[in-house]
This record gives structure tokens, sequence and C-alpha cells, in this order.
DNA sequence: CACGCTATTGCAACTTGTTGCAGTAAGGAT
DNA sequence: ATCCTTACTGCAACAAGTTGCAATAGCGTG
């Protein structure tokens, strides 16, 4: 089926660069070495994508970024986009969940993993910091040796203020 | 712009018909009643879907149903299931999240609310039952004011085989 | 049982991504 | 400076959903 073959295309792609993750100087200085030290290439659209997410500083979408890269070089085609931003994640630059709605929100220079509790009210993002997770995470670990990703990790639900109102 | 409203539908969608969730027989019996006093109403795609839930256990993605209501009326359009899926999202009787690549999983007669544990290299969903995850809820609405949907919840990582493994 | 209100449907068009493929172009080697 | 290998790019087609709108049909009333 095809459906099978779209949702392994992503999984599938991260054997392949690997290593990613730990290291990761966090700034965009160094990405076009950081880039060919991998045994990959330098282009003006890579240039072009990178321009807009060093501007860029919380969450952004997709296509939000497609749009940006497209004032800059209006030539921009979304596949070469998304599949660089599929390169700069493995390169531990970006990553990337699922909004409520599912749609891909791209995290910049993760300075500390971290996950995002949703608002499904008013759509508010909070960062949830590693270290709030962390005995949830551990306990997940110990008792079903879960070892959760916690920069991928999105709570939904109620934030303080929607909770509270008379909703 | 469009990105914005396209985000918000399913958000907005939630108030209309409000309650939902506590009660909830969790029975496909009587949701033709329950359907018809919401002053909702009851339709032969509507059945079919419902028909095919039934016949089905544990997770189905949105596709695969609106595959297998072909199956029996061939006549089916997507927009009308999927517009289904969410009335009986706020019935109680389904829930939602969204896999690994984001795409909508469904979650038919959640016996009782749990989270997921999905494995990012193997692709496996093992349940995450609410009582595991309480204490950390209880932490979030405790220092946050957060008030998370377990049944929304899902965690990536990679499941004990997977973690252990020379990968 | 016919009537009317309005919840639903189906269609068509659109959004966000993904993918196969053939052509283009980095960039190391000569 | 030129060649060669092969990592990218852009295109076109497709998958999964969503949405506006006009036509249809539940179902409570009279």
């Amino acid at each position: 089926m095809t459906a099978r073959s779209l949702a392994e295309g992503r999984h599938e792609a991260g054997r392949s660069l690997a290593t990613s993750h730990e290291a990761s100087a966090k700034s965009w200085d160094g990405v076009e070495d950081r880039v060919r030290a991998r045994g990959l290439r330098w282009t003006p659209q890579r240039a072009t994508l990178v321009e807009v997410l060093a501007a860029e500083k919380g969450h952004v979408t997709g296509s939000q970024l497609v749009a940006r890269c497209r004032d800059i070089e209006p030539a921009t085609t979304p596949s070469t986009v998304y599949r660089t931003l599929g390169v700069l994640e493995e390169l531990g630059l970006i990553s990337h969940s699922h909004g409520l709605d599912g749609r891909e929100v791209f995290h910049v220079l993760p300075a500390t993993a971290h996950g995002h509790l949703i608002c499904g009210a008013c759509g508010a993002d909070e960062e949830l910091s590693a270290s709030d997770a962390a005995v949830f995470l551990d306990t997940l670990r110990r008792d079903r040796g879960f070892v959760a990703e916690v920069d991928h990790l999105s709570v939904t639900g109620r934030c303080r203020a929607c909770a509270a109102g008379p909703r």
C-alpha cells in the first residue's frame, strides 16, 4: 500500500546520515562546513533556507519556511526546502514535531532539547524543558524500557488561562 | 493567511457540541440514538462508518477508514468520512492523535483514556495507560496549570527492543 | 402525510507534504 | 582548467486532509 511507504520515508531516512544529535555547535556560522564535512553539498538553495532559518527564532511551520524562502528567491520549490529541512534536522540544527493538526512545526536551533505544551483552545505553545519531563521519561525507561525523545514530545490540553476560563 | 484559518478549523469545531468526553457508554449499540439526541442526524453514510469502526479494534488511520467504507459503499467520499469522524470524536466514541509522520491515527472505543509510545525505529505503538502518566500530568497541572489530555498524548522514542539493539 | 428547517452530503478546488525521475551542478581528482 | 562521480534540484503526479458551496435529505411539526 502506498500509505505505508509514504509513512516510512522519513523514518528510514534517519539512518543514512546517523551520528547527528550529540554534537552541534548551536550556531548557523559553521553550517556550510558542517554540511560539506559530511560529504554533502552546499548549494544556493540551502544557503537561502539557512538564511531564512537564521532570521527565525521560535517555531515555524514547513509552509511558512517555504513562503519565506520564496520571498528571497521566488524560484524556490517546496520539495527542495522539505528535503533540506530533513538534512538540517539530521545535523541537529533543527528538530520538528507536529502541531495539534498534524502540521509540521520546526524548532530552530534547539538550544536545549525540549517538549511542548499545546493548548487546544487558544493554540498557545509553551515549552516544556527536558528537566520538567525527566521524572516521567525516566520512569518510562525504567518500567517499559522505552527511551523517549524529549524534543519530539508534545502534550496537548488546556493552558492555565483556558482551563480556568468559564469555558 | 490560509494556513492560519486551516489550522483553526478543527479547534473551533470543538466548541459547538461541547459536553462530550465524560459520559459515553463505550459501545456502538446506542450510537444512532446518541447522535439524534444531540439534534444531529443519522444518515446511511454515518451508519456505514460506524459499521466499519465497530469491526475495527485498535488504531486506524483516516485513509484506511475511508478505504474500508468504500469497500462497503463505493460511493463514499472522504470529506464525509472525515467530517463524521469529527462528530464521533465529540461524542467520545473515538479519539485521534497523530502518528510519527503527522498522519491521523484514530483510536476506536477508547475503553480507558490512554496515550501512546511510538517507536521511531520499528514503528511499534504501545499503549500508555493514564495511570502511567498520572504523576507527570499532575505535576504539569500543579506547576504550570496545564491540564493535559491523556488520550492525545504520544511520546516518540525507541522501544525496548530497538533501544537495546546494536543500532 | 405533506412541510419546512437545517444538518449533511458530494463536488471541486486547495493545502501541506512526499516521491520518482531525469537533468544539473557541486567539488575532489587529474 | 577539465573531468567525473553522484549529491542536489525541479518537475510533475500523488497522498492525506480540509473547506466553501449548492443541492439533498433527516426528522420534528402541523
